[in-house]
RNA sequence: GGGCGGUUAGCUCAGUGGUUAGAGCGCUUGCUUCACACGCAAGAGGUCACUGGUUCAAGUCCAGUACCGCCCA
């Protein structure tokens, strides 16, 4: 083995063994409950980043872990199609090649979009392979393969059977770029500081006018109407007149509505239905015309005028400056307010009247927000179930029509001759009323979100009742940022209801986004994406998943620092240097490290017990998705405790060859945490528990793989409190013995000579002094039980520990002075928490309704501390 | 406007009522000690944002305040 971990060595070696074994695919045990994840897929825009890679790395965790328990474990990975953000990353690729879609035509722009898709899902997978993703790479699907654009059409035409999909002409959010409709959900508010410009309309047959505000002059070429509020006495006397608007003169009434603020502008507004969600309802209420201004791109329609194919912002300088001079201009205010962007392309959206499909979700949200409320579905961190709550009980209908062409076609035919509208699985070649074949099929798709909402059952074989059906939904956990609660787990939450009508998945666990080194979300868009195989070349795998496992809580935001990578890389590379030293004590082929419990030394009996209290721990921490706090145990165990100390102690053992060989235990310890370690870091830890399994017993030697060796299960009996209060002991008179050769610069070399006094526990000491020796190096070590005034000489440094003391001559003259500040500090440490536990153990209340144990605990602490500070004080008295 | 989160060591963050609040990185000092300098050892560094409350006990629960951030409208 080399002396430093060479993760590019290994990792692809062990992805090839894991997939050949079949690993990764679960055994259909119809005795036993499968933990089953679908992996939410990943968006088809190129290559993955540290976000995906985090989803990736914490559901490879939790399947690992679930598969070394011996469930039949399934983790189902899939792509997804990505409709809208896949058409901006090829429409920038066209722009580039100074072409666009339209002039390639909807056939050679999907021809270029599925070779393009294949590559993708090419990149995609090989970086999950390289993340070392143990999903099932034979279940693997797309949203538009067959069988999923079967269900995804199969489920249009239910929801429509059922009167839960409707086409109807409503407001939509009109991103003029991708020209297309957006849902509500794709469009992103933001405030932008714009102005608001007061403009006079004059009245018909009166030399009077009325003055309306707007943030957006040039929608004044669609008023159908001027609006005030019915009890706005100002404006009484004009209901039922008319204005005449400017730049086109056209006629339009002034009407009374409720919905008009009186206090925002002047207290009359312009009502332009087309362009506007509440004027749109306002001419819904008060019959007026709609009239559309705008072209698809957002420039202006032959309905503006003399303004007509002017771009909508170049209009708007128009019309202002128009407006001023004809002395219509009253008045311009700046004014903030929120405007809509497409979520993709970061284009102002154009809210617009249009026709377009929309499900009803009412009824779908109501077992949905049922299934959470009663606990079927728990949601992780909690904090979010009344964010879900919320978004669902104030559901709106929702959009799925597209007007682009990468994605499933809406299964709609229009019949030309009769105007039926044919809903059909299959194409149809001849309208269903009047079997006329001259029929046509909607040209628009459905929301990509559309079929990720049926995700979880799609993926294991609806609408066909499958064996996979069956045995694996619901799943166990959707693992997802919490950005996408509503894209994703709200909707699959319903559709699973409306399909299956069970919930389909049990817990959902949210992690938060990463963030890059200044705080900000990553995205394509700003270039700040961190590509996680660069990471992954420079400090392996196994360093990039702990980086982003470790201290992470769910929920929270994260910024990736390179620092934390090294981290993990060091970690790694500790792990190995000490299977290293193992491997190399122990002679491979000897199998029969038997441990026989009886006749363990103390230090043994202490790494025992402490790497139970580890698994005992850890596996309770991960029952309750506390991923991250159970892999910072498992580090400290390792690297604080078996590494720092335990292989130390188990060096002067062997070197001094007395008593039984260490090497059992070493090996143990070792192989036991390198499983427990596992789903967090599988490369390594597989790596070098084949290094180990030559030296494992022999009933070992039938399992072929870490990974599907079983996880280990805390072994109560193995938890020895005396083991433990003993090398307690010893680390801190070891500890004590260093401190004092630090203090006073002690070379390095120099061996001096120490004395220990041990009390009650000197009998258990006595066996510990050649590790004392070694690890302090301190020779020669006395033991003794109690100390007498003679066996102090006055150049001597005494160290009042727990439980026992360390005297250690100095040959040069000892700083009397220093000496009793350093013990006055000490007795002033120890006595102020005395005085805390004298508080409390005296405080009736505390008596009265701590735990016993608490105040048991209390007690014992109380005395030691009381008895330490007496020895303290002798110890100062000596001194003079 | 409504809701949520954060504020803990110089930095990044854990801490799911019960010892003297932890980790990584950084810092200081000393070490090529035969697994590891991607390391070892010893240290320094905290009024847990503020105010009040609940509790025998609060970084942790509650209310309010300030600042930062996010979501929804």
């Amino acid at each position: 083995m080399p002396k430093t971990y060479q993760a590019n060595k290994v990792e692809s070696k062990w992805y090839q063994f894991w997939l050949e074994k079949g690993y990764f695919k679960p055994e259909i045990d119809k005795d036993r409950k499968p933990f089953v994840i679908i992996m939410p897929p990943d968006n088809l825009t190129g290559e993955a980043h540290v976000g995906h890679a985090l989803g990736a790395i914490l559901q490879d965790i939790m399947t690992r872990w679930h598969r070394m328990k011996g469930e039949p474990t399934l983790w189902l990975p899939g792509v997804d199609h990505a409709s809208i953000a896949a058409h901006v990353v090829m429409e920038q690729m066209l722009a580039k090649e100074g072409t666009d879609r339209f002039q390639l035509g909807r056939e050679k722009f999907l021809e270029r979009m599925r070779q393009w898709a294949a590559e993708c899902r090419q990149t995609i997978t090989e970086q999950h392979c390289r993340l070392g993703a143990s999903c099932d790479w034979d279940r693997a699907r797309f949203t538009m393969d067959e069988d999923s654009s079967r269900a995804v059409l199969t489920a249009f035409v239910q929801l429509y059977e059922k009167g839960l999909i409707y086409r109807g002409e409503r407001i939509v959010n009109w991103c003029p770029r991708c020209a297309t409709a957006i849902s509500d959900l794709e469009t992103d508010h933001k405030d932008l500081t714009g102005n608001l410009w007061y403009v006079r309309y004059h009245l018909v047959d009166r030399d009077d006018y009325i003055t309306v505000a707007t943030t957006r002059p040039e929608t004044i070429l669609g008023d159908t109407a001027v609006a005030v509020n019915p009890d706005d006495k100002r404006f009484k006397h004009l209901i039922g007149k008319k204005a005449i608007l400017p730049a086109v003169n056209r006629e339009i009434p002034i009407v009374a509505d409720e919905a008009v603020d009186p206090a925002f502008g002047t207290g009359a507004v312009k009502i332009t239905p087309n362009h506007d969600p509440v004027d749109f309802e306002v001419a819904q209420r008060q019959g007026l015309p709609l009239v559309n201004i705008l072209n698809d791109d957002a420039t202006m329609n032959e309905n503006a005028g003399p303004y007509q194919g002017m771009d909508r912002y170049a209009c708007r300088e128009a019309i202002v400056a128009d407006l001023e001079k004809e002395g219509l201009l009253v008045k311009i205010e700046p004014y903030n307010h929120a405007v809509g962007h497409c979520q993709r392309c970061k284009t102002v959206i154009e809210p617009m009247a249009s026709k377009q499909w929309f499900v009803s979700m009412k009824p779908l949200a109501e077992p949905a927000i049922e299934a959470v409320l009663d606990g079927r579905i728990t949601i992780l961190p909690n904090r979010f179930t009344k964010v879900y709550l919320n978004w669902m009980e104030n559901i709106r209908d929702w959009c799925i029509s597209r007007q682009l062409w990468w994605g499933h076609r809406i299964p709609v035919w229009y019949c030309r001759d009769c105007d039926e509208v044919i809903v059909a699985i299959d194409e149809p070649t001849t309208c269903s009323k009047c079997s006329s074949t001259s029929i046509e099929q909607d040209p628009d798709i459905l929301d990509t979100w559309f079929s990720s909402a049926l995700w979880p059952h799609v993926t294991l074989g609806w609408p066909d009742d499958t064996e996979d059906l069956r045995y694996f939904y619901p799943t166990s956990v959707m693992e997802t940022a919490y950005d996408i609660l509503f894209f994703w787990v709200a909707r699959m939450i319903m559709m699973g209801f409306e399909h299956m009508g069970d919930i389909p998945f049990q817990t959902v666990y949210l992690h938060g986004l990463i963030r890059d080194e200044k705080g900000e979300k990553m995205s394509r868009t700003k270039g700040n994406v961190l590509n996680p195989l660069d990471v992954q070349d420079e400090y392996g795998t196994d360093a990039l998943r702990f980086s982003l496992s470790t201290g992470i809580s769910p929920g929270n935001d994260s910024k990736l620092s390179i620092e934390k990578v090294e981290a993990g890389r060091n970690f790694a590379n500790k792990l190995w240097n000490a299977t290293r030293f193992v491997v190399r004590s122990t002679e491979p082929g000897i199998t029969d490290l038997e441990i026989k419990l009886e006749q363990l030394p103390t230090e043994d009996r202490w790494i025992l017990s402490r790497l139970n209290r580890t698994i005992s721990s850890v596996t309770g921490l991960l029952d309750d998705f506390q991923l991250g706090e159970a892999l910072r145990q498992i580090h400290d165990f390792l690297w604080g405790e078996f590494c720092d100390w335990y292989i130390e102690l188990s060096k002067t053992r062997s070197d001094t060859g007395e008593g039984i060989s260490p090497l059992p235990i070493l090996v143990h310890v070792l192989e036991t945490s390198l499983r427990l370690l596992h789903p967090y870091m599988p490369f390594i830890t597989e790596e070098l528990w084949q290094h180990l399994r030559q030296r494992l017993p022999a009933d070992w030697q039938d399992t072929d793989s870490i990974i599907i060796a079983p996880y280990p299960t805390a072994d109560v009996s193995a938890i020895d409190p005396e083991a433990e209060r003993i090398m307690e002991a010893v680390t801190e008179i070891v500890r004590s013995i260093r401190n004092v050769r630090a203090e006073h610069k002690v070379e390095p070399a120099r061996w001096i000579e120490a004395h220990v006094y041990g009390g009650e526990m000197t009998a258990a000491l006595a066996m510990h002094t050649p590790s004392i020796e070694t690890l302090a190096r301190a020779r020669p070590v006395s033991l003794q039980e109690s100390r007498v005034a003679s066996d102090t000489g006055d150049n001597s440094l005494v160290m009042v520990l727990k439980e026992a003391e360390v005297v250690i001559p100095m040959e040069s003259m000892v700083d009397v002075t220093a000496e009793r500040e350093r013990l006055n500090k000490e007795i002033e440490q120890v006595d102020m928490e005395i005085g805390r536990l004298e508080t409390r153990l005296s405080d009736r209340a505390f008596l009265s309704k701590a735990p016993e144990a608490v105040i048991e605990k209390e007690r014992t602490r109380l005395a030691e501390r009381k008895d330490r500070a007496e020895r303290l004080r002798q110890e100062l008295a000596r001194l003079g």
